[in-house]
DNA sequence: AACACCACCTGTATCGGTTCAGTAAATACG
DNA sequence: CGTATTTACTGAACCGATACAGGTGGTGTT
């Protein structure tokens, strides 16, 4: 039992404790402890020692109750759980914020809620009681409360999301504007001029600026016919939506999902009609994820590096707790990851 | 801007203030607002009040530091974030979790790390620094160096794993060894005489359970064939290792996957390779979630209730932390749940 | 009227850190 | 050699809550 606390189990040292076994006052153990001036490095070497020796670390509760910084983020995800657990982003997401909050000894304080009001209601608690010193919001509808009420509290946050969505806070986003522009231009380049769009849950404001992306880049390359149809995220949606497009008189030769659950749905659907994909209609996802790699074919995709984009928004996170102004600006733009599931259609 | 605090932002309320405004003491305030008793049921109301009207919480830390529990529990899971995101089990595992915690005021702190000997070091920082009270420890090894490390800390903590696994930590587990035996006797009971298994990450406890158990079921049946193929759970290694299967001579006519995701990419496998499911091969999946229903054909599987699970997790560790004996004894056994991918083999 | 008793509340110590005004000793300077 | 400056440290105040001994006033009892 090689790390079993030498004090035994059961009680943890104090920076009394250290400072006894040490010889010398609290105040030196903090000042030696945190590196900071004042204290002869004769000392610091002997108080680090018996810090090791007791097996201390200073307490995070009485750190914050004076006053030093802390670094507990918050996070409140408003989903259903089942989805939450399909959608490869969050993990991801949720991962690359953890990578830059661990090397400054931050933590992630997460939460599942139901809605957005549910979510006010945690980081209001989380604010007060000087649980978290700042939170990331994500999940942006239009005229969402979020902003004004946490701005209100004075919580310092970011919000995920276009700028014209987070009504003034400090956020982080994708062009997904450009990379919806990107994906039709791909689509339209390879010769498809009937085009339908998946998209994601309608009350969320990325899928309004997706749609409307869709509808400019499609009305400006001058295709004959484009559609949008919202699910929820859900494959259950995906493949019904799916059906619905493949199923009409005039049917889309490529779709365009919002992410790879409805995507790769919407692949089975396909299989299921006795259509070839890509010869009789392609498919380009969007969020791309293991799960876009073990169909057959493989799925085009939107991609998109999440963990990446996780970090930069705890990075920015990081910046308004220390009290600057956040870099603003898109953090990237999906990129077309072309694979096997568009071609050009048949004639 | 409705909830914005009367105090103005920036200035978050402290004990004093709601004193101040009550026209009584701290003390007073904490038993009022604490439902103690020593209060009138007058004081009470103006104390409630004037909390209300400033938008008072109690902090946290403070409370910690004056010796309350807090109830924050720490989750540090150990996989590459890639596969995390894939495997929809974490997800629904920790909304399991916070369904309970949150009922309590508790929350969850969630780490991902490397291995074991980063976890070991999180868990004991988290644990030395006071800021978690208790934690649920996840994907066991033989000899897993975490039950001696972090008992001998102190550190209140569930293990999930069966007791074999968890070195005499409180634990909670599905009776996993029961639901193989269930689903090689459903696969017999078809017909199938030949019956591989494509297992999850060799190094975790639980696989070898799973392979010791499918080896005893396929003895007791008198199986004319078996073997298992371990995988790092991915869906790459799922394909390779369907690949490798079905491309043997004396094929198998039915597989059991150990997690959902190398399942769908083993029927993937299958439709390359020309085979038809389950007319010339039956796939059964593990973990059933979402993922199981957007195949064609869907697959059948051994269904769990994750959420179910990390909400029991939780309740254990909060008896531990209530300073109880939590119940021994396997949460739940997965049951099968056919659908299209298992059908008797084509004589 | 004297006393006990209770309900209600105040004041203070305490938790485990950080911070800072002092102080004492060591070094630099004229 | 006496005085200024620096260095190294101590001691106490403080953060925001809880807990508890003690004080105050009102009611009940004899």
């Amino acid at each position: 039992m090689t790390g079993s606390s030498p004090a035994g189990p059961g009680h943890r040292p104090t920076i009394k404790d250290v400072a006894a076994l040490a010889g010398v006052s609290k105040g030196a153990v903090s000042m030696a402890f945190n590196g900071r001036p004042g204290v002869s490095e004769a000392t610091r070497a002997r108080v680090l020692a018996a810090a090791g020796a007791l097996g201390w670390e200073p307490s995070l509760s009485a750190r914050a109750l004076s006053g030093s910084r802390t670094d507990t983020v918050g996070l409140a995800i408003a989903r259903p759980a089942r989805m939450l657990g399909l959608e490869p982003f969050y993990m991801e997401f949720i991962s690359g914020i953890e990578s830059v909050l661990a090397e400054r000894g931050g933590a992630l304080l997460l939460r599942l809620v139901k809605d957005a009001d549910e979510e006010i209601g945690v980081q209001r608690a989380w604010w007060r009681s000087r649980q978290v010193s700042g939170s990331v919001l994500v999940d942006f509808r239009k005229d969402d409360p979020r902003a004004s009420e946490l701005a209100g509290l004075g919580l310092p946050a970011v919000a995920v999301g276009h700028p014209s969505l987070t009504g003034g806070l400090p956020s982080a986003w994708t062009d997904d504007a450009a990379a919806v522009g990107e994906a039709v231009r791909y689509l339209a380049a390879l010769g498809h001029r009937r085009i339908a769009r998946v998209g994601g849950a309608a009350e969320l404001g990325h899928t309004a600026i997706r749609a409307a992306a869709f509808e400019a880049a499609a009305h400006e390359l001058g295709l004959e016919q484009w559609s949008s149809i919202d699910t929820d995220f859900s494959g259950t949606q995906g493949a019904r939506a799916t059906r619905t497009l493949l199923a009409s008189p005039h049917r889309p030769t490529a779709v365009l999902y919002d992410n790879d659950l409805t995507a790769v749905a919407g692949l089975s659907v396909a299989a299921e009609m006795g259509l070839s994909v890509p010869r009789d209609i392609s498919l380009l996802a969007w969020d791309d994820s293991q799960l876009c790699r073990l169909t057959r074919p493989e799925l085009s995709a939107m991609s998109h590096d999440v963990f990446g984009f996780g970090a930069e928004v705890a990075r920015r996170l990081l910046t308004v707790l220390d009290g600057g102004q956040p870099e603003a600006g898109p953090v990237a733009t999906p990129v077309l990851t072309p694979r096997g599931s568009t071609a050009p259609p048949r004639h």
